[in-house]
RNA sequence: UCCCGAAUAGCUCAGUUGGUUAGAGCAUCUGACUGUUAAUCAGAGGGUCACUGGUUCAAGUCCAGUUUCGGGAGCCA
């Protein structure tokens, strides 16, 4: 029986001296022969272990190791020293699982985030990680929370597809033919008919165009799971494998659907802001050591806890992408030649014109919408204007795009006619069109990218920091 | 994929205009220590200088290629 265990953060939390417990975690460090710094997960704090003297010999005292798993039983007490307002002196002391401190990589000491990643199965181990990781999970639940109690059904769409009509990026292959004697056609080309499906498929890159199904019927629905692009990006916010979040509702015009976007952040960050405060104090500091090493002009204005506040106390700025490009075009960085991409109306904007928009125009999230048409996808709602899109994307500062959504072209006969014109295989999107033909609304959405969001609220710089095991092009350990 | 940079002890790094036996801090090990906070003090061990080839009397250092990693860009969430 193992579940007579007290976690340490219910002992910390509740402070009550007193009463005896049993705790079991992983020895942080052992110092002084006497004092266990030990971690059970349960909160970035470590207990303080005293082990009397007399009470272990030396065999287990010097099995007492950095990563060393240990059961303790003892009387929670009021501690002498300081760092810590109560502590666990210990009656009994048992090693669960001896760690060599010759080989276990993690040391009592400072280590690079680059190492880190090298050992992804033993980091979660680690003070920042762990709290990483803590306000991930934080922020799932958030998110269910926040549309449960909107009456949004949380609707699982398909991880593998055979629809490739989104063009949202490079797709996986899913087959189980062999792949050195594939069956081809006479053409050479592979015939899927032999493969499982009968068909060619991929893995999903959006769950978009199944949650428009479904919003035909329950008016709101969210998804919430993996999403795959085999795109050979090398960045600091692209994964090939990341888990996204899709809501689309019905009778929502794009007003609403900003509404609803903007809310939805702010609770999440409200939410771990109120949840987390122990793993955000943390990683707070931790952001802000290492801003000192950087060169002042690449400092952050604002701590982490200082922009999290100041982003749920403010309304983002909200600006059509026209009056985008006019900021642009009238800017300073504009004038002076700053810029390495040119700007004009009908570009896509590149990083350097939306850092620009969000870290040095505004300082804070931005709302851009109506964006020209030839730019975005097919099932963007057209203008009046007959030029732009209802688009919206939010600007996230030091992130970048954020959310992307649009209202959707809910009349059949001008969606058939942008597809025609973009090439979008019109027949094999029957189903697709279906919603259309049979009681269409308006309505709206936009895509979430969940790591995005763990950056933004946790400070982490490379997005391979805040998934647990990261799939990029040539890694793919664990 | 493109541009830039890096690779030296378990980790983080230093290593001069190419020149004897490659250093430091932390970690580890041994010993000391009854109030420590990444404990402290004393001592010890620890290196295929990423890999392959080249230049040279001599290469950690210079050159070429390869690999891996990091930052930026593109694609996007």
């Amino acid at each position: 029986m193992f579940n007579n265990r007290t976690k340490i953060k219910s002992i910390l939390d509740a402070g009550e001296t007193g009463r005896e417990v049993t705790v079991m975690g992983w020895v942080r460090t052992f110092r002084n022969n006497q004092f266990i710094a030990l971690n059970d997960g349960s909160t970035n704090n470590n207990l303080q272990v005293v082990v009397p003297l007399g009470l272990a010999d030396d065999d287990t005292l010097k099995r007492i190791t950095t990563g060393a798993s240990v059961k303790v039983t003892g009387e929670v007490v009021p501690s002498i020293g300081k760092g810590q307002s109560v502590e666990v002196k210990a009656n009994s002391i048992e090693i669960l699982g001896d760690s060599d401190a010759e080989k276990y990589p993690l040391q009592p000491k400072k280590h690079s985030l680059e190492f880190l990643r090298e050992i992804a199965h033993l980091r979660f181990r680690t003070n920042t990680f762990g709290a990483v990781f803590r306000v991930r999970h934080s922020l799932a639940f958030a998110v269910h929370q926040f549309f449960n109690e909107r009456g949004f059904v949380y609707l699982h769409t398909p991880i593998i597809t055979a629809s490739d009509a989104e063009g949202a990026g490079e797709m996986f292959k899913v087959t189980t033919l062999p792949l050195n004697s594939a069956p081809t056609l006479e053409d050479g080309s592979i015939d899927f008919k032999e493969d499982f499906f009968g068909k060619s498929t991929n893995l999903t890159v959006s769950g978009q165009l199944e949650g428009e199904l479904g919003a035909m019927a329950f008016s709101d629905i969210y998804t919430f799971g993996p999403t795959f692009r085999a795109e050979n990006s090398n960045t600091t916010r692209h994964l090939a494998e990341f888990w996204m979040i899709e809501p689309e509702m019905a009778f929502y015009d794009l007003e609403d659907n900003m509404n609803l976007a903007e809310e939805f952040i702010k609770y999440l960050i409200n939410y771990v802001l109120q949840n987390n405060a122990d793993d955000l104090a943390f990683l707070d500091q931790r952001l802000a050591e290492e801003e000192k090493s950087k060169p002042q002009a690449e400092r952050n204005e604002m701590g982490l806890l200082e922009k999290l506040r100041f982003v749920v106390d403010n309304n983002f700025e909200r600006i059509t992408y026209t009056e985008a490009i006019d900021i642009l075009l009238q800017s300073p960085a504009y004038k002076k030649k700053k810029f390495k991409y040119e700007v004009k109306w009908g570009i896509d904007m590149q990083s350097e014109h939306e850092r620009y928009l969000v870290e040095k125009h505004f300082k804070k999230p931005v709302i851009v919408i109506n964006y020209p048409e030839g730019i975005k996808a097919f099932y963007m709602r057209q203008n009046e204007d007959s030029k732009t899109v209802a688009a919206m994307d939010i600007l996230a500062p030091g992130i970048g795009e954020i959310v992307g959504g649009s209202q959707r072209e809910e009349r059949l006969d001008k969606l058939i006619s942008r597809m025609e014109k973009m090439h979008v295989p019109v027949a094999e999107m029957s189903w697709y069109l279906d919603t259309r033909r049979f009681g269409s609304v308006p309505h709206a959405g936009f895509g979430l990218g969940f790591e995005r969001m763990v950056q933004f609220v946790t400070g982490m710089t490379n997005i391979r920091d805040v998934i647990p095991f990261a799939r990029t092009p040539q890694n793919c350990e664990f």
